[in-house]
DNA sequence: AACTAACCTTGACCTAGATCAACCGATGTC
DNA sequence: GACATCGGTTGATCTAGGTCAAGGTTAGTT
């Protein structure tokens, strides 16, 4: 295992083995022996864009941490409306100990590489190496407070509010994953079509099209090609979307 | 500490001293000596239906259960618009080891009474007795679940699945708290006024008055007095739901 | 018994966002 | 070079649910 971080507190994100990012998920104290064992039995998987990697339902029979890419969660009803539960960025973790089956669709958005473990070892892990599950417990609880903000969005949000949210929501993350700064402005790439967002906002993808279109008139962003996009003013981004909080790290 | 049942598999609740009711958060092996440190620091408080709990943002020192009653998370935009995102009935677990404030205003919609320890001492316990920990990641997991499945419902549902919904909701946990099996018909007593459903649902009062009115009129539900609703037929309340999977026990 | 205050229902009307449909531009491929 | 295909935009129209307003029921108070 690779050398990390020496800094007396605790650490939030642990490099592991040959992984090009930083695991969130898997211990807070990478210099433990117990880890040794799961790196044994740690393993990748990539994945093309628009590829479903477990179907709800499935035999889920690993869990993982992505490298690099998008991955969703997505709900789907039998008439076949689909509403996104979990947006899964770099660093974030995928699967539940102790249970045997997906409960989502979970899809690959883009081209994604995820670092995986078999699910049984790592919950023997879990079962002798407390700080793992407490760590675990931590980033679930992040993941609840998030789905909160989120159920806030799709209940009591407007369209544009929505949008707006969308967009700070992806640029914090993208901000505190580049640990970038930008002065001024601050610039994301989405990482998702106007229907993948349509999906997160519980709307159609007209209404963000509409809607993205109507912020950009308003000089709220600026767009270049359809991904590209401009905050000249954070706060004012903030102020559309509603926000009564700052609202931390979601997603 | 009372004595609890002596079944070899694992216990999901917990009776916890004079405590009337099982605690689902504390332990999932109540004869665990660890567990008379956190006793000695554990207490009671009552509220009165409509009591507002602690505020969002205000610092809160405890972690509890619920005895009796109902509680409610909510959180509240700067213009008053209010979602729900947590309903904690009897047994539920409310508070955020690692914590200092309260995310969500937390309210007692109902005469509430709250079986609380000192959030420090819970902690410590937490960190020396690892199936403590592991049972809150159980519960955080199962709490994650029902925020994802309320999302596809404040998302993707009609008003009329949202109060289908919402009935069978509280028709499970109902039937699950009190083992009763009736026969044919369900039976509940709604803890909510329309306005707290409205907040559950992301709809306006009117909006949930209309729609029990029309189940009714469609003989999906019966109803007496305002709260007393009898379900003939809980298949047909299901498919109202646009329910896909069956749902477990949500909430 | 009259009065008040919650809580709930119902009606009339309006609007945000859905639906249906046409079209644009880039990319890939035969 | 013709032509799909995919992702996106925009317009016209429709409708589910919101808004505003009136009234009803029940329980508690004086």
């Amino acid at each position: 295992m690779s050398k990390t971080s020496t800094a007396p507190v605790k650490l939030t994100h642990v490099q592991c083995g040959d992984c090009p990012i930083r695991h969130r998920a898997v211990c807070a104290r990478c210099d433990d022996n117990e880890l040794n064992r799961l790196e044994e039995t740690k393993y990748y998987r990539s994945y093309e864009a628009g590829q479903t990697i477990v179907w709800s339902g499935d035999r889920m029979d690993f869990v993982g941490s992505v490298v690099s890419g998008i991955a969703t969660l997505t709900q789907t009803m039998e008439d076949g409306r689909r509403q996104m539960v979990g947006l899964l960025l770099p660093s974030d973790f995928v699967g539940r100990p102790g249970r045997e089956t997906a409960a989502y669709d979970v899809v690959a958005t883009t081209d994604l590489v995820m670092c995986c473990f078999r699910k049984r070892p790592f919950e023997d892990i879990m079962l002798t190496t407390p700080h793992v599950g407490q760590r675990l417990l931590e980033m679930t609880l992040d993941e609840l407070d998030a789905a909160r903000e989120w159920m806030l969005l799709l209940g009591r949000k407007t369209a544009r509010e929505k949008i707006a949210s969308l967009i700070a929501i992806i640029a914090r993350r993208d901000a505190s994953l580049k640990m970038a700064k930008s002065e001024g402005q601050v610039v994301v790439d989405l990482p998702l079509t106007r229907e993948a967002m349509s999906e997160y906002l519980g709307l159609t993808l007209e209404t963000v099209s509409r809607q993205i279109s109507a912020l950009r008139k308003d000089g709220v962003i600026e767009i270049e090609g359809k991904r590209h996009i401009i905050i000249p003013d954070f706060d004012r981004l903030i102020e559309e979307a509603g926000d009564d909080s700052d609202g931390g790290f979601l997603v």
